[in-house]
RNA sequence: GGCCUCAUCGUCUAACGGUUAGGACGCCAGGUUUUCAUCCUGGCAAUAGGGGUUCGAUUCCCCUUGAGGCUACCA
């Protein structure tokens, strides 16, 4: 494979269509870890060629996304510091549909050199062609109608203002051929090119046109794009040629599919990029794990952080075959990135999350009340709460139930909850009644999960209890759950007084 | 139908033609002072099939099968 010399410039090129599919990170993910490895440069362009898909206010949650996520582009569309989108660079504009006048003048070039042609068929007449072809079983292409129409017939229709496209003309002989950095050597007979159209008949750009036309002039020096790509490149590289471009090194990214295999799509899941995001998936997670979807770095490490990512990042550790989209191992890298998280941090982004649920308020003073019982919680105080679930949580928001008993007055559940294995509520009850004499006895700067576990211990030996009579009737009298953090811990971030008040509550059950 | 592409545990994947086919997620079992989680240890689990080439194929070639993509005035 030739050196190019020239710098590393890659794009994304997504059309604003209303959300981000979690495909197309991963395929920016890699346009930006190849650009970043290489020095070079990545752009965000806008691709709204198709009026009929358009959404509103797209452009703008897309690049927010994209800025959340952190791959934040050098050039093209980009979000400013005020929050506001914009364009930079010197090769823009970078939205295509105002770059209209620019394919205008290039495809007159292609007009004038006779490598493009108006076709003035109507839909109904292509729609009977390909029928027509169909049924002799014939590849469905363009039957060539318009491809050899005289001056004067072109000058006649356009003067009787007939709709019209502007068609590429396809070679019949030969065939094209090219390099894939990822599929390696790709050869197609031009006779199965079909004639492409190149300008619509509402005067925009197909996306062929304009994103030849626009990596030409942006100087993007390698296209990285999924692989349903792969079989039209073949009339991209004819385009370059014709215009004696100079061809760029394509890419093509295998796809990301559903659990049966086809095509990765919302009707059989959810692959959008900013509801992975809603439920509390880290933005450095979902790049981790997407990472691992189709390329690996020929080692056996598996966490990365995007500094790792660059560095290790490289075209030849794609696969080329899909991967299917599986969200375990998500929630197990997450769980990862939430562990190793400062906790200031992951409180600051949980509390988003205990608000929705209705456990947290802010005030307008700045300070957070607990909703249920209308005390101040200091941050401190959050910060304490978050800890417990720290190192259990997968996702940000597992938050919201895990740790409601924290912000209850009192707990509720089942009596029976309270008896470990073959012991019986009063049994438990009488434990707990144990474990309150001596727990009033404790200062309540001592209050602490080392002093706590003396405690028990000491409890065990003078009453010959089990660790488990004890801590079980403990922890469930302090969180109202079968699975929760442990007595200590809970204890601690409660305080003495909390603390007793919820084991005197389990004892008069 | 035509063209293009792909094929290792359930999933993500590793293995210059020579390995008991490795790792991770998940699952199961055991351990770590109560539960769940974490952590540790162990276990289950794969080269689609058939032909070649070779002393030797997961690996190279061919066929079959299976899967996917493309085949629009969508991208």
């Amino acid at each position: 494979m030739p050196e190019i010399p020239k710098k590393v410039r890659t794009r994304f090129a997504p059309s604003p269509t209303g959300f981000v599919h979690i495909g197309s990170v991963r395929t920016a993910l890699y346009s930006y870890l190849f650009a970043r490895k290489n020095k070079g440069d990545f752009l965000l362009r806008i691709e709204d060629t198709d009026r009929t898909r358009l959404v509103e206010g797209s452009v703008e949650y897309l690049v927010k996304t994209f800025d959340i996520l952190g791959l934040n582009a050098d050039e093209g569309v980009i979000l400013q510091n005020d929050g506001k989108v914009a364009q930079k660079g010197n090769f823009g504009p970078y939205i295509q549909s105002e770059r209209l006048e620019i394919y205008q003048s290039y495809i007159k070039e292609l007009l004038d050199k006779d490598y493009a042609y108006y076709c003035f068929c109507s839909q109904e007449r292509l729609q009977q062609v390909r029928e027509e072809r169909q049924l002799q079983k014939l590849p469905p292409m363009y039957d060539g109608h318009c491809r050899n129409l005289s001056k004067t017939e072109i000058e006649k229709n356009l003067a009787e203002k007939i709709p019209f496209v502007i068609r590429m003309k396809i070679p019949k002989e030969g065939f094209t051929e090219f390099e894939d950095l990822v599929y390696g050597n790709i050869k197609i007979k031009n006779e199965l090119i079909d004639d492409q159209v190149l300008m619509k008949s509402d005067g925009f750009p197909t996306y062929h046109f304009a994103n030849v036309v626009d990596d030409h002039l942006m100087q993007i020096s390698h296209i990285i794009r999924g692989e349903e790509w792969l079989p039209s490149t073949p009339k991209h590289i004819l385009l370059y040629k014709y215009f004696n471009w100079e061809t760029p090194q394509f890419a093509h990214l295998p796809l990301l599919l559903n659990p049966d295999k086809s095509k990765l799509s919302k009707r059989q899941g959810d692959v959008a990029t900013g509801s992975f995001l809603d439920k509390g998936y880290l933005p450095e997670a979902i790049l981790n794990f997407i990472l691992l979807l189709g390329w690996n770095p020929k080692t056996e490490e598996e966490i990365f952080s995007i500094e790792e990512m660059i560095e290790r990042f490289d075209l030849s550790g794609i696969n080329k075959y899909g991967a299917v989209f599986n969200t375990e191992k998500l929630d197990w890298i997450n769980g990862m990135y939430i562990r190793k998280m400062d906790l200031a941090k992951l409180t600051e982004l949980c509390a988003p999350y205990l608000e929705k649920a209705g456990l947290i308020e802010k005030k307008a003073d700045g300070r957070l009340e607990n909703k249920l019982t209308k005390e101040i919680i200091n941050f401190e105080k959050l910060k304490q709460i978050i800890s417990l679930e720290q190192e259990r949580m997968k996702k940000l928001s597992d938050i919201e139930e895990s740790v409601r008993f924290m912000f209850v007055e009192i707990p509720e559940y089942e009596k029976e909850l309270l008896a470990w294995k073959k012991m019986t509520a009063e049994e438990a009850q009488k434990n707990l009644e144990v474990i309150y004499v001596e727990l009033e006895k404790i200062d309540e700067k001592d209050f602490a999960p080392e002093k706590l576990l003396n405690l028990i211990n000491r409890l065990k030996e003078e009453t010959g209890l089990s660790t488990g009579e004890l801590l079980w009737p403990m922890r469930v009298s302090l969180s109202g759950l079968k699975n929760s953090p442990g007595p200590f811990e809970i204890a601690t971030v409660l305080g003495k007084e909390k603390t007793l008040k919820r084991v005197k509550n389990a004892i008069e059950k």
